[in-house]
DNA sequence: TCTGGGGTCCTGCGGCGT
DNA sequence: TCTGACGCCGCAGGACCC
């Protein structure tokens, strides 16, 4: 049985906000944009008291917190924490899977005392970094995750599948990772309203309205099933560049001079990293929120700026937005192998 | 009271070649 | 020569995650 610690900054950047601001250490912090149609990035654990949370509008947190600290974010200095941090563990732990800037999941394979591990790891993060961390450490990822979530902060909760499974029978299925609210709302239309009774829904029921994959998965998930790896690599499959504007733009020429800024800002970053690729899309969100993406697949890889500006701008006036615009982006899919090996055999093609 | 930016994966569909 | 099944690819949209 793999044991997999799933380790979570608390509050990551506010956190390291605090670093620098000590100051305001017990007050409610919020990391924010400053534009009108800012949401909040992170809320400290006093904001969220008063009902501050990841996601909502900046506007309305400031009616809610008019109190709050307001700061606006500064990634550099995030990632720049984040890789102190991710440096910690991976001189203590081989199969690290970094997601996003502040959580991880740790393979804990041949560790001898994974739990006691995990402490020690825990404050040399924080000695090293000044950053404090929630752990879950269960025999599968989704365990280690939803146990990392349950006491945050500075949590510390290890269970076994069938302990989470007993443990987080009453609760909202949304708890868990890939039950966002959609599926949660049909679970409960259908008479699932908690882990509990997700776990014991009958497989036809669930197929019938999720399908022959999703049923049946949303099931195991419930059960605290999952085989997924601990995977230390990442290869993208897409990059993107999107902004959304201050105020709605319905000027095609202006739309045009901002798909051709994202697609110069996308195509420099891409060859940098000497990636190019076959498929260029664009989305485009209306003034009332309907979003739409067109996209186009060409005969050779590109990063070629002009050419994926010219194919953006193509695509746009192929789609002609019916109504004002507020959010435009481009992105480049479908990316050629970084260096085809010389010698490579030639695969006989399937019959 | 409106809803960011950067991603991934899945589903369903139509076109196309075998 | 026609037809159906099948798989693959590209595309659009949706859901979800950090």
């Amino acid at each position: 049985m793999p044991t997999i610690a799933h380790l979570d900054a608390d509050a990551f950047y506010v956190s390291v906000e605090l670093l620098r601001r000590p100051d305001l250490a017990g007050r409610p912090v919020v990391v924010s944009g400053s534009g009108p149609r800012a949401v909040v990035t992170t809320a400290s654990y006093e904001a969220r008291r008063f009902g501050v949370h990841s996601a909502i509008p900046a506007s309305r947190a400031r009616r809610l917190c008019p109190q709050a600290v307001f700061l606006q974010p500064d990634f550099d200095e995030y990632r720049r924490v984040s890789r102190a941090m991710w440096a910690v563990v991976r001189a203590r732990v081989a199969a690290v899977e970094v997601m996003g800037l502040d959580e991880a999941y740790l393979d804990l394979d041949g560790i001898e005392r994974p739990r006691a591990a995990m402490r020690a790891l825990v404050e040399e993060i924080r000695a090293a970094t000044g950053i404090t961390c929630s752990v879950g450490i269960g025999p599968n990822k989704l365990v280690a995750k939803v146990a990392s979530d349950a006491e945050k902060p500075a949590g510390f909760v290890a269970l076994s599948r069938e302990q989470a499974a007993a443990r987080f029978a009453g609760e909202r299925p949304s708890l868990v990772p890939g039950i966002g609210p959609k599926t949660a709302e049909r679970l409960e239309s259908m008479g699932f309203a908690t882990i509990g009774a997700l776990a014991d829904a009958p497989d036809e029921i669930l197929v019938g309205e999720f399908g022959p994959r999703l049923g049946p998965w949303l099931r195991r998930r419930a059960r605290f099933e999952d085989h997924s790896p601990v995977v230390t690599e990442h290869i993208a499959v897409s990059e993107s560049r999107e902004t959304t504007f201050p105020t709605d733009v319905g000027d095609r020429g202006e739309m045009e001079d901002i798909l051709r800024r994202l697609a110069a800002d996308l195509c420099q970053d891409l060859a940098r990293k000497r990636r190019q690729g076959r498929t260029i899309a664009i989305k485009v969100r209306l003034d009332d929120f309907t979003t739409i993406t067109r996209a186009r697949t060409i005969p050779a890889a590109t990063n070629d700026i002009a050419e994926v500006g010219d194919m953006a701008c193509r695509l746009l006036a192929e789609y002609d937005p019916p109504r004002p615009v507020r959010l435009l982006g481009v992105r480049v899919a479908g990316f050629a192998e970084p260096e085809p090996p010389v010698e490579e055999p030639q695969l006989a093609l399937p019959l």
